[in-house]
DNA sequence: CGAGTTATGCTACTTCTAGTATCGATACTT
DNA sequence: AAGTATCGATACTAGAAGTAGCATAACTCG
């Protein structure tokens, strides 16, 4: 007789699926009061749930926001006949996403908080950025060290823009992006 | 009889000339502890000074940390026979001043900052971003928005890799971002 | 149904930091 | 000598990250 498809639950309380309502809480405190005042008491407030959950499933407050990055971006579209129309397909999808309400605060906020923190560097790296990469090297047939810089300069742009500014960058400057990326 | 050179003081004890003791701290300690850790405690203590001395100077951290890089960086240099030359040589000083110890930690981290903090976004666009983007529309010729969209992917690419990799961008992907922003 | 196990909510707590208040001491001008 | 503005030092408030402890809820297994 097979085992189901679930495999058999362990003992005890089961987790409250409440990550996808931390997530969409996360984003919405971060927008409506900035990354600043985004605590994380607040964000546990708006999901309904006490700061202390949130602790159990995110170590620190820079783990949680990354998580919320990594679900919210969710896997780049790599679609395209030639490098230009892929490249200008992810570089559109991806000021689109950091123009979205929250995202782009939280995602400046969590790399100004990684500046100085190795730890959450790393996690930032290795959880967010790396899949992208491999993915983009693997697309690209380009190496590693190409890609960085373009994530470096696609990124950067778009964040410092959000940083200066507080808006996300206009499409005519996206367009600038591209045209600038691709011409390299 | 002409007045002397120094205007009348006014009465009461003079400043102490302390700022240029106050900016050097503040670089050292955020270059030795980051800048997460650079309380201003710590770097009035570096300084040889009382706190309160730096708060009755500079209104914020922020406001201490964007004078320090003002102070840092001083004018930039617009040599050069053609837009070619201006151009590249600017990059290139970014990058080195980017590059310094203590210098990039404290951009990225204040630039962080400003992110949800609209008064400090103020500051750094008025005091740092927009002398230099005068002076760039002066000397090249062109308009606000061409060189606000020039500044955001040269200081946006050159504190993304700061912020990524903790470290300042190689020569040789300077070298690439020059060649990318000359070819647009 | 009862025992064991794990997650949750809640309250309280520690630690750290930005920024403020106060006050005596100091350095200057008139 | 009187007046004025700054400095150093101490103490303080407010806010936020992260932790500890405990009673309670939800589930599995026998």
């Amino acid at each position: 007789m097979p085992r189901p498809a679930t495999p058999a639950r362990t003992p005890g309380r089961p987790r409250a699926g409440v990550d996808a309502a931390v997530f969409a809480a996360t984003l919405r405190t971060v927008h409506e009061v900035g990354y600043a005042h985004a605590t994380v008491d607040r964000i546990a407030a708006a999901a309904g749930i006490a700061k202390t959950t949130v602790y159990r499933r995110w170590p620190t407050k820079g783990a949680l926001i990354t998580a919320c990055l990594v679900d919210a971006f969710g896997p780049v579209p790599l679609d395209g006949a030639d490098r230009e129309e892929i490249l200008s397909a992810a570089i559109r999808w991806i000021a689109a996403k950091i123009g979205e309400p929250g995202i782009g605060a939280a995602f400046a906020g969590v790399f100004t908080d990684a500046v100085n923190d190795p730890a959450l560097r790393q996690v930032l790296s290795t959880q967010l950025q790396d899949p992208y990469r491999l993915a983009l090297q693997d697309t690209l047939g380009e190496p590693e060290q190409r890609v960085l810089f373009l994530i470096d300069v696609v990124v950067g742009t778009l964040l410092h823009r959000m940083g200066m500014t507080g808006e996300p960058m206009v499409d005519a400057d996206v367009d600038a992006l591209v045209a600038m990326v691709l011409r390299h």
